[in-house]
RNA sequence: GCGCGUAUAGCUCAGUGGUAGAGCGCUGCAUUCACAUUGCAGAUGUCCGUGGUUCGAAUCCACGUACGCGCACCA
C-alpha cells in the first residue's frame, strides 16, 4: 500500500508503495468499497442494461464463466461513458441438469429419486440447491463483476413461475400448443424425454443385420424392435419392389407368422441396404412420421424402463441391448439371418448428460407449434433488430430457424416449473389453470389430476428478459442493450428469448448479441474431466489476481473463437498489471521532486491542476533540453489521441481483444518504455510540464483500461487521488 | 452430403495488395534508476498446396488438402 506519511513538521513525505502490485492486498478491499458505496448500481444517465445469463443455481465457477468478463467490460465501459449501467444477475434452476446432479448425490447415499414422493423430492432438491447456491456470485465478485446482486432473479421465484405459466396459458389459448402422443427421445436412465437440441449424436460401429422378412431381405441395426413393426416400406420409384406395394405379405417372425402391409414412401433410400425398411412407428422418429403418413398402428415394444414389453413374448422384460443380441441369435438359429455387416458405422442418439443411448418412445407431450412463431424471429434477425457478433452467428441462427421443429416442452422430472394443466378423466379434456386457489378447487374433484411433468428449462429461461426487469423499466430499459453469452446456447436460449419476447411484447429482448466461444486449454482443446485438462479459474485468480485472469481471456484471442486459457498468459498479464502499478509508483515518487510545491496547496491540485503555471520552477535546463522535452510531449499527446480514437472504435464494435492488445502495446512499449524513459531525466530534475503530461496521459489510460483490469487501475487511482476516490466516477 | 470458418515463428495467435508481427519460450548483454513480475539486443518463417488476376499476392479469386463449427442423413 501507498501512504503519504507526514512526519514531524509535515514537510518530509515518504513514499510507501509496494514495489509489486499484490492483488490480494487490494482486490477484496476494492470490491467491498464498490459494494458499500453503491457502485454496483446505476448512476444517473441514459440507461444501459445487460441481463446476466443466469448460471445454474448450484454451479461453481468454471473457466467458461470467465467470459462473463465481457459483460462486465461493457458495463464498466458504458459507465465510464456516462451511462447508467445496470447489470441484473440471476440464477437458473436448470431443471434436468440440477436433478441429474442431485440424483448423483442421492446415489452416493444409496438412494434414488424413485424412493421419494414428488413433493418431498422437490423440496429436497430445493433445499439442496439453496445450500449450494450463492457460491458462484461470490466468485463473480472475486472477478470484480459490477452487477446489482440485490436484484438477482431466480427462475423459481414465485413471480417467475407465475409469468412462465401465464405464457403457457396464453400459448394454449392462442392455439400454439398441442398435446400429443409423440415420438420423443427418451433417456431410460434419467427418466425423461429430451428435446432435439439436447441429443448428442455419436459415431459408432454397430452390427447391421440383414434379415429375411417375408419375401424381402432387409437391413436393420435394431432387430429387437421387430415386434413393433406395423408395415414394410420401399421407395415408390424402386422397380424391384413395385409389385408388392399396397399388398400384404406374410412374414415369418420369431414368435409366429403375421401379415404386414407393404407401403411406398419417399423416405426410403433405395440405395441403402436392400432398399427395404421395416416400419416401427413406436420406436423410430422416421418410422413414426411414415406411420402418420400411412395411418399405421403404433405398437410399443419398449417401455420407459428400457425393457421390452409383453408384446415381445419371451423377450419381455429384457433390456434392449440384451434383447437385441438374443433376437439376433435366435434369428440366426431359425435361418432368418442372411448376413451381418459388422463394420457398419452410423451415428447414434445419446443422452448429452449421461451418454447412454436414447430410446425413441412415444410419450404424451405438450408441444409448441413454432411454424408461425418463428416467422417473426426470422424477420427480426434478418432485419438486424438483433445484431450478432461475430457475424457468422446470424447465418447460423437463420439456418437453424429454418429447420426448427415443434418444440416438446414436457419433461418427466420433478425439478422445475410444473405444467399447470389439469386432466378431467371423465370428460377426457385438459384445463389450464394458473390461479393457485382455482387449482386447489379443481383438485378437489377426484376425477381431476394435474400433469406431473415440468417445463423444459429453456421454456422458462427463454423468457428471462421478460421477468428480470421491473414493470416500469420496460418503457426505459427494453429492449436491453447487450447480451453476451456462450455460443453453444445460441439455439437453446437466444432463439427462444427472441421468440418469447416477440410473442409477448412484440419487441426483441436485446439489440446486440455477443457470442463468445469456448474457453479451451492452452492448446485449444476443449476442457473435459476425461482429458484431465480442466483449469480451475479460482486457483489462477488466487495466484495471479483477477485482473490477470480477466485479461488473459482477451489477450491474443482471435476471432476464430476459441479462447486459450494458459497459465503462461495469465502470468504475463499479472506482469502487465504490475507494470501499470509501477508506472503509478514512478509518478508518485517524482511528484515530490517537482519543486513548485508550496505549503498551502494539496499535492493533488498542485500536480493535476493544469492551469497552475508552476511559477517557482527552479529547474535549470538548457533551451535544447526544454525543446526536446516539449517535442516528446507533443508526440506523446498525438500518439495518445490516436490510440484513444482507435480504442473507442474497437470498443463500440465489440473488438475487445483488439482494444486490449492496442492499449497493452501502447501502455507498456510506448508510454513506459519510450515516453517515460525519454522524459525521465526532465521529470526527475523538476520539469513540471513533463511530469504533468505524463501523469495526465497515465490517468486517462487508467480510465480507458479500467474495464479490462478494474482492480489494479482502481488501486493506483486511489493511490494518486486518495482512498475515497474511485475511477468509476471518471468519464472517458 | 450442404453451409460457415480457419491454415502465418517451437507454442498460442495478430496483421496487411508493396521491408513478415506480438505474447510466451529461446540466446546474449545490462542493472544502486518505478518495475528482475525489468530493460536493451538477437535468432527463428516455402505466411498449407496448386493455378489465376496484378507492375507486384502471404494478402484478392478459383480449385485442392487438413482441421474446427453448424445443419441434414444415418433402416
Amino acid at each position: 500500500m501507498f501512504r503519504l506519511k507526514n512526519q514531524g513538521g509535515g514537510d518530509s513525505i515518504e513514499l510507501d508503495m509496494d514495489t509489486k502490485f499484490v492483488p490480494s492486498d487490494h482486490e477484496k478491499k476494492i470490491y467491498d468499497f464498490w459494494e458499500s458505496n453503491g457502485y454496483l448500481r446505476p448512476t444517473s444517465g441514459e440507461p444501459y442494461t445487460i441481463l446476466m445469463p443466469p448460471p445454474n443455481a448450484n454451479a461453481s465457477l468454471h473457466a467458461g464463466h470467465g467470459m462473463y468478463t465481457i459483460d462486465d467490460i461493457m458495463i464498466r465501459f458504458k459507465r465510464l461513458n456516462g451511462m447508467a449501467s445496470l447489470w441484473i444477475p440471476g440464477l437458473d434452476h436448470a431443471g434436468f441438469e440440477t436433478q441429474y446432479v442431485y440424483e448423483k448425490h442421492l446415489a452416493k447415499q444409496g438412494k434414488s429419486r424413485f424412493d421419494f414422493e414428488r413433493d418431498a423430492l422437490y423440496k429436497d432438491i430445493f433445499k439442496f440447491v439453496k445450500e449450494n447456491s450463492g457460491l458462484i456470485f461470490e466468485q463473480f465478485k472475486k472477478l470484480g463483476f459490477l452487477a446489482d446482486w440485490e436484484r438477482s432473479v431466480f427462475t423459481l421465484d414465485d413471480r417467475v413461475v407465475l409469468f412462465v405459466q401465464e405464457t403457457f396459458k396464453k400459448l394454449v389459448e392462442d392455439g400454439f400448443v398441442y398435446r400429443d402422443e409423440y415420438i420423443v427421445n427418451y433417456c431410460t436412465h434419467d427418466g425423461t424425454s429430451l428435446a432435439e437440441l439436447e441429443i448428442k449424436y455419436v459415431e459408432r460401429k454397430d452390427p447391421l443385420y440383414y434379415i429375411k422378412y417375408g419375401p424381402f431381405t432387409l437391413a436393420t441395426v435394431r432387430p429387437e424392435t421387430k415386434f413393433g413393426d406395423t408395415a414394410i416400406a420401399v421407395n415408390p420409384k424402386d422397380s424391384r419392389y413395385k409389385q408388392w406395394v399396397g399388398k400384404e405379405v406374410e412374414v415369418d417372425g420369431l414368435l409366429d407368422k403375421f401379415k404386414l402391409k407393404v407401403i411406398a414412401d419417399e423416405y426410403v433410400n433405395p440405395d441403402f441396404g436392400t432398399g427395404v425398411v421395416k416400419v416401427t412407428p413406436a420406436h423410430d422418429p422416421n418410422d413414426f412420421e411414415m406411420g402418420r403418413r400411412h395411418s399405421l398402428e403404433i405398437k410399443q415394444v419398449i417401455g420407459r424402463d428400457g425393457r421390452l414389453t409383453e408384446i415381445a413374448g419371451p423377450y419381455a422384460g429384457l433390456k434392449v441391448r440384451v434383447a437385441r443380441e438374443k433376437v439376433a441369435h435366435d434369428l440366426q438359429d431359425k435361418g432368418l439371418m442372411v448376413k451381418i455387416d459388422k463394420e457398419y458405422v452410423h451415428s447414434v442418439a445419446t443422452c448429452y448428460k449421461c451418454g447412454r443411448d436414447l430410446e425413441p418412445l412415444t410419450i404424451p407431450n405438450w408441444y409448441i407449434k413454432v411454424e408461425t412463431l418463428k416467422k417473426s424471429v426470422i424477420e427480426a434477425v434478418k432485419k438486424d433488430e438483433v445484431k450478432f457478433t461475430p457475424k457468422k452467428y446470424k447465418k447460423q441462427m437463420l439456418d437453424w430457424l429454418e429447420v426448427m421443429h415443434d418444440w416438446p416442452i414436457s419433461r418427466q422430472i420433478v425439478w422445475g416449473i410444473r405444467i399447470p394443466a389439469f386432466y378431467h378423466k371423465k370428460e377426457n379434456k385438459w384445463t389450464i389453470e394458473i390461479d393457485e386457489e382455482k387449482q386447489k378447487e379443481l383438485l378437489k374433484n377426484p376425477d381431476i389430476t394435474q400433469d406431473t411433468d415440468t417445463f423444459d428449462t429453456w421454456f422458462s429461461s427463454g423468457q428471462w428478459p421478460l421477468f428480470t426487469l421491473k414493470e416500469q423499466e420496460f418503457k426505459t430499459h427494453f429492449p436491453t442493450d447487450f447480451m453476451g453469452t456462450l455460443s453453444d446456447i445460441l439455439k437453446f436460449w437466444i432463439s427462444r428469448m427472441i421468440l418469447f419476447s416477440l410473442y409477448r411484447y412484440d419487441k426483441v429482448p436485446f439489440k446486440d448479441v455477443y457470442l463468445w466461444s469456448m474457453v479451451a486449454d492452452s492448446k485449444g482443446k476443449k476442457m473435459s474431466k476425461s482429458r484431465g485438462n480442466v483449469v480451475n479459474p479460482v486457483e489462477l485468480i488466487d495466484k495471479y489476481g483477477a485482473d490477470a485472469f480477466r485479461a488473459s481471456l482477451l489477450f491474443g484471442v482471435g476471432q476464430g473463437g476459441i479462447v486459450n486459457l494458459a497459465e503462461d498468459k495469465v502470468r504475463a498479464m499479472r506482469n502487465f498489471a504490475n507494470k501499470i502499478w509501477n508506472v503509478g509508483r514512478f509518478l508518485l515518487t517524482n511528484r515530490d521532486s517537482a519543486p513548485s510545491r508550496h505549503s498551502g496547496e494539496s499535492s493533488d491540485s498542485r500536480i493535476l491542476n493544469k492551469k497552475d503555471p508552476g511559477p517557482r520552477q527552479t529547474w535549470q535546463a538548457s533551451k535544447a533540453e526544454l525543446d526536446s522535452a516539449r517535442m516528446t510531449i507533443e508526440s506523446l499527446q498525438k500518439e495518445y489521441n490516436e490510440v484513444k480514437k482507435q480504442y473507442m472504435t474497437d470498443m463500440e464494435q465489440y473488438r475487445f481483444s483488439t482494444a486490449f492488445d492496442r492499449l497493452y502495446e501502447f501502455i507498456w512499449h510506448r508510454f513506459a518504455d519510450y515516453y517515460i524513459e525519454e522524459l525521465k531525466d526532465a521529470v526527475i530534475s523538476g520539469n513540471i510540464e513533463a511530469y504533468r503530461e505524463l501523469e495526465s496521459v497515465y490517468l486517462n489510460l487508467l480510465i480507458l483500461f479500467h474495464p479490462f483490469m478494474p482492480f489494479v487501475t482502481e488501486a493506483v487511482w486511489k493511490e494518486i487521488k486518495g482512498e475515497e476516490s474511485s475511477i468509476l466516477n471518471e468519464r472517458i
